[in-house]
DNA sequence: CTGATGACGTGTG
DNA sequence: ACACACGCCATCA
């Protein structure tokens, strides 16, 4: 498939962040480091973002953004549109790419989830 | 192997 | 708050 681009075959990684942005609530949000901390790569946040690039359907990326709340991955969507769209939709209020109340609406996976 | 790239984060001024 | 440099590490040319 020249369209979708090749990804790490046996990367659970990849299933594990699919996987935790999956479980974000409605109406929240949380950053790629938060993601990569808690699954262990606190190093790694650049990979949470890189597999975020092969992100199946039904992966709610657009409640994925950087520790500042910007909409860094709005470039990756279908339109750069979508990503402010769909999180607008959810109740958040975007402001110059950015989430307002964003330390309001961040969902930490290792203080909310944590291993439940 | 080497260098560049990137949906990031932290430190510094 | 903003701009810049650096570290990080998988992937690509």
């Amino acid at each position: 498939m020249p369209h979708i681009k090749k990804k790490p075959a046996n990367s659970n990684f990849f299933e594990d962040v699919y996987e935790v942005v999956k479980l974000i609530p409605k109406g929240r949000v949380t950053s790629y480091g938060a993601i990569a901390h808690f699954l262990g790569a606190k190093s790694s946040a650049r990979m949470v973002g890189w597999a975020m690039n092969g992100c199946p359907k039904g992966v709610p990326a657009h409640r994925v953004v950087n520790r500042s709340g910007l909409l860094t991955g709005k470039h990756h969507f279908k339109t750069m549109k979508t990503m402010q769209t769909l999180l607008e939709r959810e109740g958040h209020s975007i402001t110059n790419d950015k989430i307002n109340h964003f330390t309001d609406v961040f969902w930490d996976p290792s203080k909310e989830l944590s291993f439940n």
